[in-house]
DNA sequence: ACGTCAAAAAAGATGCATCAAGTATCTTAT
DNA sequence: ATAAGATACTTGATGCATCTTTTTTGACGT
């Protein structure tokens, strides 16, 4: 899960990205949540530096933000930056999805499937955690199979950011979060652009629907103190 | 032109992250480029403490990498990756053109005119830096008239990694690379959101047509030493 | 001349001390 | 008992020392 594209020579403080974007993106944390860096580094078992800056790097890609000087915590997400970050998913999952359609070999359709069906058992077993990163997996999969790097990056950073708040959707959401995941792999197997497009684009807006009904009606600025 | 949309309370690391910023969109380093930060550290008039820290934003944004652990360079530009951005550009900026294109008022559209108007001198009187300036300018009010503060700073980062590629591209292409600015416009102040959209995807692909060029001539791991 | 290898210099990573600013706590006067 | 002010603590920012690894460089042999 945790690959990432470029460089990163397994310094400390890349280690500590890394795992502080899987916490991330696992719901590991909630809005309003503080994050202390001699905190971290006594969890970390390191000095405060390579905290620090893993803390930069995360708040560089907005997954966390400054609240005052001294105050880092998990941002809240407004309505109308969560429609925005649906809107670009849709046209950045939706190139993905067409460029897979026409590159996709029946290794990929197999991956696709094999994650698929382990979706369907953690759903029904009603594992949180398993399912929320096996539906990333899935999404993710698409633009590597596009052969689409900078896209997938892009699209990993809205994940950072959409992780806080997508929590406990899932189970809710039940089987329907990745109902739209067949039609994907069927348009992929048929090598047919537009209709793998259309599908990721039904599983953005009909499978994310719990998570904006969450946001819809979470607090904007989450309360003090989790 | 350096508008940060969130946070950076005025730290050194943000100002030294800006600058850099600024030079990186400015064609100011070109590929190949090393980047010492106990130099910049003196340029810059601090300690290396804050350069360190813009340098790993840098890096998290691929707009710089580690080719060694100790060896900080700008990166060379694969066509292939070059191709990738371009075609995200057109699905983000299409987007932002289109949504520009049922909000804009008045205002919005003069504020447009005039950047091309200055543009148009730029290119006339030779200067390259400000026709860079500008060309981005154009390219950044769209999302910024959208209202998509998500999508701007992705295009910022996608910039921020063509910046060192486009140097001198722009003096080559002359007033070529400005005119699918028209149509933009034109489109906008008809409230014409696929017309706007298709300019904008005109530009990128057309007015963008001297920096492939570029890109692919070049060399794709730069020579050592600038 | 050229390539090889070793010593020296360079350079980023890490840790830590200190600073400044904000927060919480405690004291004290009303 | 309450509120205002003072004190101590918390916490990120900055600077700096040190460590390890890389890069450079130059001497040496072919």
């Amino acid at each position: 899960m945790a690959e990432f594209t470029t460089l990163e020579h397994e310094n400390l403080n890349s280690v500590v990205y890394a795992a502080l974007c899987d916490a991330l993106m696992q719901g590991r944390f909630q809005p309003g949540d503080r994050l202390k860096i001699r905190d971290l580094a006594e969890q970390f078992g390191t000095s405060v530096t390579p905290i620090r800056d893993a803390i930069l790097r995360l708040a560089n890609d907005e997954a966390i933000t400054f609240r005052s000087p001294r105050d880092i915590r998990i941002p809240g997400m407004a309505e109308s930056r969560y429609r925005e970050i649906r809107a670009i998913r849709i046209r950045l999952e939706g190139l993905a999805a067409e460029t897979a359609a026409q590159v996709a070999t029946s290794a990929n359709i197999r991956a696709l499937e094999a994650i698929l069906r382990e979706n369907e058992q953690a759903i029904d077993a009603g594992d949180r955690l398993k399912g929320t990163q096996l539906n990333q997996a899935f999404h993710f999969m698409l633009p590597q199979i596009a052969g689409l790097p900078v896209l997938n990056n892009i699209l990993r950073r809205l994940w950072l950011q959409m992780g806080p708040h997508i929590s406990d959707a899932y189970i809710e959401g039940g089987r329907a979060m990745i109902d739209h995941h067949y039609p994907v792999i069927e348009a992929l197997k048929r090598h047919d652009p537009a209709a793998a497009s259309m599908a990721i684009v039904d599983d953005i807006l009909l499978g994310g629907k719990p998570i904006l009904e969450r946001i819809v009606h979470g607090e904007e600025r989450p309360a003090r103190r989790a």
